[in-house]
DNA sequence: CATGAATGAGAGTTCATTCAT
DNA sequence: TATGAATGAACTCTCATTCAT
């Protein structure tokens, strides 16, 4: 269940004690940079939570932006990874946009610290950020493109309506994920409500 | 008729020079933090847009977390203000939320620092950022509540939607206001209807 | 029951407006000078103290250092003062070195202040520090030679005798004036029994 | 044999270089402080008669003010030890105090410098002040204990005898051994004799 | 691969002092 | 005399990065 290898980029370990360091470095950055941020987070504390000494990070990743960008790479891939078998439950693609919001609220709610680090690359690495939402962005485009082509949704602009939706989802993630403790049923019903009857298919 | 004195917290100046150094002050840390970012802005970079000493800066404020938060409520304020007039030319609360997309993203295109700005608070002054979009939210949840009191929408959780609203907003207007130089008015029509549709009065 | 005003060399004020002024910078940087030390003192302080603007400090002194050098000669004398009158109640020169030091230490007792005053003189102004010492090894010099002149106390070297017994003086005064708080009487009492017969066993 | 570790209080290095590090940055900081005194010293002044860069102060030490603290720690003891030795050779309780003495005004007049930074840790950090001198104080309290004990010298309070034979021995040595330049031997056997049979008139 | 000491540019901040009003 | 804003040199401290072992 480690998160994927393919995604670890830079300087790839070939001893098995290698591997070891390099996935300790990851999650001590993971941790780190959750509870201080970028900048207040060092090198020295993430090296001294993974157990290494500090020259030893620099074996692995050429700078702090880089480890940075390649944990953004990682937790992306995460998110991503926690809503897609939800959706393939998904009767419709009507549907499949509240199961979305469901799925993603649980997410933010169990990795708070994931949501705050991929923000903040919007100003510690800002393609990281526009990749990140722009992939976000691109996949419920081409969900809403498939379920306008079958009908279940309303024609329209896909692109528009996917941002509106990533939108939605974020700032209720925000507010009754990452903020809120409240029980988050009702938002997502509230929520999927007003999501389908604006793109549900025109009745008459 | 001085210019908004209530946002000027910190040792306000009991003369005019004062309060011209003061203004110089915050409309040079505009200038930066925009440009710049926040960690990447300097003291003495504003001290110098500003045309004063670097010690003058110290007079007016305590650090440079200080001056942001100031200059995150001025912004805060501004963004609010440049909405409100065209709320008063909506036909009804249905309409409104529409205009208000339209006002927000124009504000947003012309003034990509101070989006960059408020957002950076969430990792410079948390709490700054969250008064920030609370109070946005508890403005969209009033106009809802009234709207739904008039019956010119259907009933529901207006905080929910509210927070939905601005959400489609804040990142239509990173796609389409930050991002994208792209005409806006689809962009509106598109968002218009889908949250027409999800928030009209039922019909009979 | 003011401090004598010939100690107030620097800018003797002409107005009587002036001369509270002065009074009152002289008041405040006591306090100042007694609360933080000289060197975590500022003017700033001093006059916010006294009720004056900053500027206002200038205007009667040169520098913290000249202040704080007016102040040193202006606590040197009330030392002096303090213990004067109670030497001419002393039936003859041996019993007047224990009276100086019972003065002394009642002195110091409620004027701690003064003595971190004028012992922090040897960092910022060793003249003055000098000074001050001096003139009270060469008072304390005096008083025994013309005690040894009388036959009231053994020949010797007055000078010597005198450092030793003002060393003995202040050290005493450190440490059940200023730290400790138990009664002062006993320790009169032993030291000056020091004094007057050492501690050479008793013979029979 | 490595040189007194015990008085490393702080990150102990690890390495040979570190520890010639740590000893070079401790020599600089006494010359340093003993010339200028605590507040005119820099670090980088300290750091440039070390030979190492400036950031490598703090891998040994958090502040100025810890390195103070350190060298005073380190001072008193040099004082201790430099009294100890003498005190073997006296013959008895009541010479051994005058041997003190003698020891510690050479002591003085050949390390001007260490009376000065321990005197100014009355100024910077009080706490090793007041360790200093009470540390001092109980040692000769004990050996004046001892003494009575063993019929050399009076009864009497032995605590308040040990901080008036302090007092004396560092206000003698201020005189004669920091300020003055004559010959010392006088001085001692005056005190010597004063402390011996004070200074009351011989009698028959 | 691992270590940890060394580096040094650069930042924020302080505050005694000056000066125009 | 009094005011308080303006000044700017100087300092401490941080920490990402390098490198010899």
């Amino acid at each position: 269940m480690d998160p994927k290898p393919e995604t670890v980029s830079a300087k790839t370990p070939k001893t098995e004690r290698g591997r070891r360091t390099l996935r300790a470095l990851l999650n001590a950055a993971a941790e780190e940079f959750g509870d201080k941020g970028f900048h207040e987070a060092s090198i020295s504390s993430i090296t001294a939570r993974a157990g290494v000494a500090t020259g030893s990070f620099y074996v692995y990743f050429d700078s702090k932006e880089a480890i940075f960008k390649e944990l953004v790479r990682d937790l992306s891939g995460q998110v991503r990874d926690s809503v897609a078998p939800r959706l393939m439950a998904a009767p419709d693609g009507l549907a499949a946009e509240g199961v979305a919001l469901g799925a993603y609220l649980e997410f933010v709610r169990q990795h708070k610290e994931i949501y705050r680090i991929i923000d903040e690359s919007e100003f510690v690495d800002p393609a990281s950020y526009r990749e990140h939402y722009t992939n976000s962005a691109a996949r419920i485009t081409a969900r809403l493109a498939a379920a306008m082509e079958r009908g279940e949704i309303s024609p329209g602009n896909a692109e528009v309506r996917a941002w509106a939706i990533m939108g939605m989802n974020v700032f209720l993630g925000l507010r009754f994920g990452v903020w809120g403790e409240e029980a988050v049923d009702d938002v997502v019903q509230e929520a999927s409500q007003l999501l389908a009857r604006g793109i549900a298919p025109v009745k008459g």
